[in-house]
DNA sequence: CAATCCGTTGGTAGCGCTGTCAATAAATGT
DNA sequence: ACATTTATTGACAGCGCTACCAACGGATTG
């Protein structure tokens, strides 16, 4: 006799299957590879599914499949805007396939990384897509050891572990700087919070293009470990002007900051940009309606999330067709805020 | 003889059994209950699983126990500000317990939160976090079909499914409208986008507060279904001062709307709060900062995730401390954007 | 000294599903 | 007509873990 309904009156494969005359095995092969069936109890089982209402029990498949139809995704904060463009790409690309995705939060902390990247592998996730490429080396051996697609976000660099999409953030803050520079300001300040890797990589771009130009110089920079904030801009600028009041320009290694910088203007009655260029960095939304419009550095975090779980999800299923290491680029959103002088 | 591991060199219960000297069974209870263990044998498996990196299956813990540890989140967006910084809370207060967190978006349809719900229903969580009040009676009797601690957020309402925490929409505006008439506001304007059940509650206690003062006027109001931005605060701002051009302040649903709402003023040439008061709603970061620094109201969105998450676990662990309500409340944030004409 | 209890440990039997392979029916070739 | 292939279906044996119950030794009790 065929077993019960558990108590809690659950729909088993076996409820579907009985009620659509067919065994539980041909009813699973239903949802793995219904093009096996013949249509007739393709039909059958289809039809005696949705009666049931049934949903497939994922913990069970998981266990006896090996695998999950889960993506892991590790982004280093919820806080910080970017990243959760990047995040409502990722879900809503995810609702589109077959994943759910799995998001943990790194906390800007390698060692964090290592330890969540260890408890993803036990679960056996079908997909991965980890923040930046400065990993530990022992989360890069656990990452080579999951026999499944990752995806590096946010960067671009030499060496994926498997695949990588993101941008130069180097190359976008030389974009910015060489933009200011060749609107003929000289004394271009440097603002930075949160200085993670990334963030890192926009100092050295900056340093650089700064040094190439002959204006390098370590008074025009003003950066600090803690997070950013709109207020946070407005305080390391008056930092920047005790330290430098010759300024002439300001680039802030994000918009928050930007935005915090043109309301200390304000405050300070100093003219922008006739007195005071400023420059953001990955044109959020607000920078177009400030007064006036900051200029900012576009980047694509929306599509970086999108185009990441479609990497990953092509992978699963034995197709790249895209290059391992995608570039998604930036723009120089050139507004008021850092016309020429002289204009 | 013992099975051998599997293949990819996982390691299993059985092998911290193994190299501990105990059952798999006592292994296992370490897990669970390592009270129940002597003192030598918790040691054992304690060292053993540590030095064989043994993380849990949870695919086959889920199968077994017929419990998972997720909390399951449905939150209407991931682009709205105010659901980040509840997310914030959850997964933070979610990793200091032993629940992970598994967030669904619901787009604002209350039939895909419906469809969620079913999902969520098979996968047996340990408990759920909700948005809102306004199910569908389909999603409210899946809800009360599962056994499992339910809250629900953002709002406070007399008849919770299980627990509810959040604050009243409809008092805080009417605290928001109230103080601009106190201080002497007579043509308030209301600003709205994004019209989602708790926005229409704040035009409830907006059209109330005015009604009461007698000074209620259709043509005051403009609302609009597409979502909230910086940008559109000023779009809408415009069509207000077209359709009513004599207002004298402007209460707005949302920051962001009245972050636009000043640049738009700044770009007139329109003096805040001198001819034009500006209140907003949530109390983002910036709203401290910009020039004149803007009126708002406070609400708790980090605690309320946070404070979600501590009803769930403790009514899974079966001590349920608080009232099945909490009213987080809310405050309003006077600043130089709506003080007194005459002042 | 037997009966009882408690603290601790282990064995058995699945949880609901899928991988693998065997079995059957139907279709094809010689 | 028979062997051989192909399409379709089913049986079996787990996946790694936990619930439940049994068993054991030692302490406590009457």
């Amino acid at each position: 006799m065929a077993r019960k309904r558990t108590k809690s009156g659950k729909i088993r494969l076996t409820e579907v299957a009985q009620l659509a005359g067919v065994s539980h095995i041909t009813a699973s092969r239903f949802f793995r590879n219904p093009e096996a069936l013949s249509l007739d109890k393709r039909e059958r089982v289809e039809s005696a599914a949705k009666e049931l209402g049934y949903v497939p029990n994922l913990a069970a498949r998981a266990l006896a499949s090996h695998r999950t139809e889960v993506i892991g995704v590790l982004i280093p904060s919820l806080t910080n805007n970017v990243f959760a463009d990047v995040l409502r790409g990722i879900y809503d690309a995810s609702e589109t396939s077959r994943y759910s995705i799995q998001f943990v939060n790194t906390r800007y902390s390698i060692l964090q990384e290592e330890k969540l990247l260890r408890l993803f592998q036990a679960q056996m996730p079908a997909g991965l897509i980890v923040t930046g490429i400065n990993q530990t080396p022992e989360s890069r051996s656990v990452m080579e050891a999951m026999n499944c697609p990752i995806v590096q976000i946010m960067e671009t660099g030499a060496d994926p572990v498997d695949m990588m999409v993101g941008f130069s953030h180097y190359d976008a803050t030389v974009a910015a700087i060489s933009h200011l520079l060749a609107q003929g300001f000289r004394r271009i300040g440097f603002l930075g919070a949160r200085m993670d890797p990334r963030v890192q990589r926009r100092l050295e771009g900056y340093s650089n293009a700064m040094k190439a130009a002959g204006l390098f110089d370590p008074r025009l920079i003003i950066t600090t470990p803690v997070s950013t904030a709109v207020t946070r801009g407005g305080t390391l600028f008056a930092d920047l002007l005790a330290q430098a009041p010759d300024i002439d320009a300001v680039f802030c290694v994000n918009d928050d900051l930007a935005l915090g910088v043109l309301f200390e203007c304000q405050r300070r009655h100093i003219a922008v940009p006739e007195q005071m260029a400023i420059v953001g960095f990955n044109d959020l939304e607000f920078m177009a309606s400030t007064v006036p419009p900051l200029t900012s550095v576009r980047t694509n975090r929306y599509e970086m999330g999108t185009r990441a779980v479609t990497m990953v999800t092509e992978a699963i299923e034995g197709r790249r067709t895209s290059a391992p290491v995608v570039d998604l680029g930036f723009e120089l959103m050139a507004r008021q805020s850092s016309v020429a002088r002289g204009n």
